[in-house]
DNA sequence: ATCCGTTTTGCAAATGGTTTGCACTAAGAT
DNA sequence: ATCTTAGTGCAAACCATTTGCAAAACGGAT
């Protein structure tokens, strides 16, 4: 029995054949996507999949700690496998997304717990800026 | 001329009523504070303000980089003051916002910048967790 | 102060990502 | 194989945010 698997059992959920395949699906995609992305891709394998059903499974999904939703600064949500430490650059000219691994340790983040009474659970960080290319036609263009 | 005033002019944009008073609102408020209150305020000095002006004031404020737009986890955005190097801690129990200080210095954000080949204009991090009062409630019911 | 061109506003209607109600289907325990 | 209950599919609802358009009002020039 897979990870996914075990956790969905325990928590109560049922694993279901669309369950599955959206969690399949986010798995194969490298860095984020979208929730109307993952429909559609879930659709080619089975045609009856609905739009609320890849809703609903990302919740339950994001609620056992497995998917993390994350804002990119767009108009909608992106999802990905929840890994550890691992955050997000995003370019203000193309919308390009960077990963890079959390750069600062362990004794910071309990340093921050401790100064302000908090339990931190979660940690999400992401810079905006501009990539080289984007940058160039910045310095490019006059306006 | 007040330093809002001024950015506004130099970008062509007009300073109006509406926009200084959305602005001000913004000031006067400690955190945070979204746009249908923004708006409900607005509406008692100035009776006849639109929702759309409080959106479309927002879109010029932001982007002349006087206030910033900030999601908080919630299903709506929040507005605030632009500052430098603050960040949020949300309480996943209450919703409660607690703001720290940016805990990392520019030598970190440069050495980013440089291995990743990125101009970083922005930073977000947020944290999420429990509060004291949610903790103790967490440990004391058993769901 | 007034006039004028252009930006903003107010209002109402549209948008669009996400959620929900409900009858039907299918996990998974017995 | 049966039964109970959670999950699905579909269409409709939600609701924060955006948009079209005519009227209002900035602000530069007169």
């Amino acid at each position: 029995m897979i990870k996914a698997e075990k956790m969905l059992r325990q928590s109560g959920k049922r694993v279901t054949r669309q369950r599955v395949l959206i969690l399949d699906i986010i798995n194969q995609t490298k860095g984020h996507i979208a929730a109307e992305e993952i429909y559609r891709l879930a659709k080619q394998k089975s045609p009856r999949m609905s739009l609320s059903t890849v809703y609903r499974a990302l919740q339950v999904l994001k609620k056992e700690g497995l998917v993390e939703g994350i804002d990119l600064g767009n108009d909608r949500y992106h999802y990905e496998i929840k890994r550890q430490d691992h955050h997000h650059m995003v370019c203000r000219g193309c919308g390009k997304v960077i990963e890079f691994q959390c750069p600062f340790g362990k004794e910071l983040m309990s340093r921050l717990a401790e100064e302000n009474d908090f339990e931190i659970t979660g940690v999400s960080l992401t810079l905006s800026g501009y990539c080289p290319e984007c940058r160039r036609k910045k310095a490019g263009n006059s306006n």
